[in-house]
DNA sequence: GTGACTGCAAAGGGTTTGCATCGTT
DNA sequence: AACGATGCAAACCCTTTGCAGTCAC
């Protein structure tokens, strides 16, 4: 199912910023936050913004299509893989990139030890990146 | 080493405020935010700022006292237990818990994978308590 | 006495909201 | 034609900052 189905088989409606938003995410490796987004669609799309990137944003996540990831930073970033992997910023460049690592058992073992019933986990890294080591 | 000493030992001044908020976080099991910090200190403090609670806890961090918690909400919380562990929060109640699972590990993990050098890691998981599947 | 700390109020950053207009259906 | 979506600006929440007065050392 593409992105305009599953929009309008959610009830939203089908606008070009909504394209243009699961465009500038789609595969995009970098886990950018919203003004990041807002930032790269500006050229092509002028009239863009920045509360529509949130907006759209926001139905993506209820609809399933990106995750939401807080890395220890104030802004939000937004991740089009929506497997439950974690992830790792470098505090001296910022980069983020994914943890292979399964947050899905660990959601096992908190509602093993604590009876909730677990429906979100967030696992996240800081940390300095090997470019950033060597550039010391 | 108590309070006291480490405060000066660290070249920080031993104030009545910052006692305070340490009395109100020491063996706090209820990871405060730094509002209800404030809020439990009104009464007999009732000149104490939200300020200064800011800034006491940013110190406390610093030295070692507590570590900062991110627990999807939009304040931060505050955990006088600072190993490395786990939390899980109740999105009926908000109610902040333990769970015992080795942050460590996991950063030990993610250096094998990264390559980083790991300086922080947060786990925290999002569900429903015991208390309130039962409500329901 | 001096420099750090406090409390106040204002600023700051990211996100959300209200509303008039516009566009999809 | 109807109603949801957009874009703008203002509001919002949490946190930080600037500064004058105060206090620990």
């Amino acid at each position: 199912m593409n992105i305009a189905e599953l929009l309008r088989s959610n009830g939203y409606k089908v606008t070009p910023q909504r394209l243009a938003v699961y465009d500038a995410i789609d595969h995009n490796m970098t886990h950018p936050n919203a003004e990041s987004i807002y930032q790269q669609l500006q050229p092509q799309y002028p009239s863009m913004s920045l509360a529509t990137v949130y907006k759209t944003m926001e139905i993506f996540a209820k609809i399933g299509v990106v995750k939401i990831l807080q890395c220890g930073e104030d802004a939000h970033r937004y991740d089009y893989n929506t497997s439950q992997h974690a992830h790792i910023r470098c505090v001296k460049c910022n980069r983020v990139l994914d943890v292979d690592i399964d947050e899905g058992q660990l959601a096992r073992q908190a509602e093993a030890q604590t009876g909730f019933s677990v429906s979100g986990v967030s696992l996240s890294f800081l940390g300095v990146c090997k470019d950033c080591q060597e550039a010391e």
